[in-house]
DNA sequence: ATTACTGCAAAGCATTTGCAGACTG
DNA sequence: CAGTCTGCAAATGCTTTGCAGTAAT
């Protein structure tokens, strides 16, 4: 199993802080949000502003490089590289820590509704509970 | 099949805000947004704030009479009288209209995961796309 | 009469936007 | 050097909090 290329897109310029987030996303075990990205690429760096983060973020994930997934628990999205693989997540309550799942139980599930004739284009699917560090006892 | 009676939980005032606020979620047919609930309040009232909705809607929510569900699409909770079921929710991507769905797919759903011991006490499932209004064409 | 509740103002947090100077191709 | 990026400041949208006056038991 060979690791993915990352493929620059065209009609984006490749700047030092860029190249940083899309490295910092290349060695993330776990999606990460903006703030992170941030306090991670800060480590070294001049100063960085946290909406620059966000421009950096919202114009890879327009070309479809990376993925934001609006996670339900805390209201703060979180960025991932596009791997192009369908997945789903799981939300430790005491960690906040979000682990990708492989498999997906929506598959040629029928959803019945009130309301008849609901287009369905894709869905979301959110495991909360207790990663292993901060399961209680 | 009758309809629920909704039992006002001990330990907290019966204020006329409160009472049509409650009324409202029981004629709701989908559920709503702190804002939509001021707006259908505010229609014959003396002025009401949106701060005075969000602390009834959680205290309520902390009775359990009352559930709050953060969806992820764009980032506003919603509320619903606590019917005591399982729900999940299709999201429309045109008019934000948030419709239950009355089955779910989830039950003997094992999740598979980089981390192992994750102990899931939940899940969330969210599917989105048109509704029936909002089809394009 | 207590204590809880609400109007109102202001703060908080994640995210977005505007602008002028700095950097990339 | 032209157009794109970024530092920085300020605005936005949703939600929370503080306080003092008002209402419920």
């Amino acid at each position: 199993m060979e690791k993915d290329k990352f493929v620059w897109p065209e009609g984006i310029k490749k700047t030092k802080l860029r190249k940083k987030v899309i490295e910092i996303l290349q060695n993330a075990k776990f999606p990460m949000s903006a703030m992170e990205i941030l306090s991670a690429v800060k480590e070294d760096e001049s100063p960085v502003w946290i909406s620059t983060i966000y421009r950096i973020l919202e114009i890879f994930a327009e070309k479809d490089v990376i993925i934001k997934t609006s996670v339900i628990e805390n209201g703060t999205a979180v960025y991932e590289l596009n791997k192009h693989e369908h997945t789903h997540y799981a939300v430790c309550i005491g960690c906040h820590k979000i682990i990708p799942m492989e498999n997906c139980p929506i598959h040629a599930f029928e959803p019945k509704m009130l309301e008849n004739d609901f287009h369905v284009l894709g869905h979301k699917l959110e495991m909360y509970g207790y990663c292993k560090n901060c399961y209680p006892n």
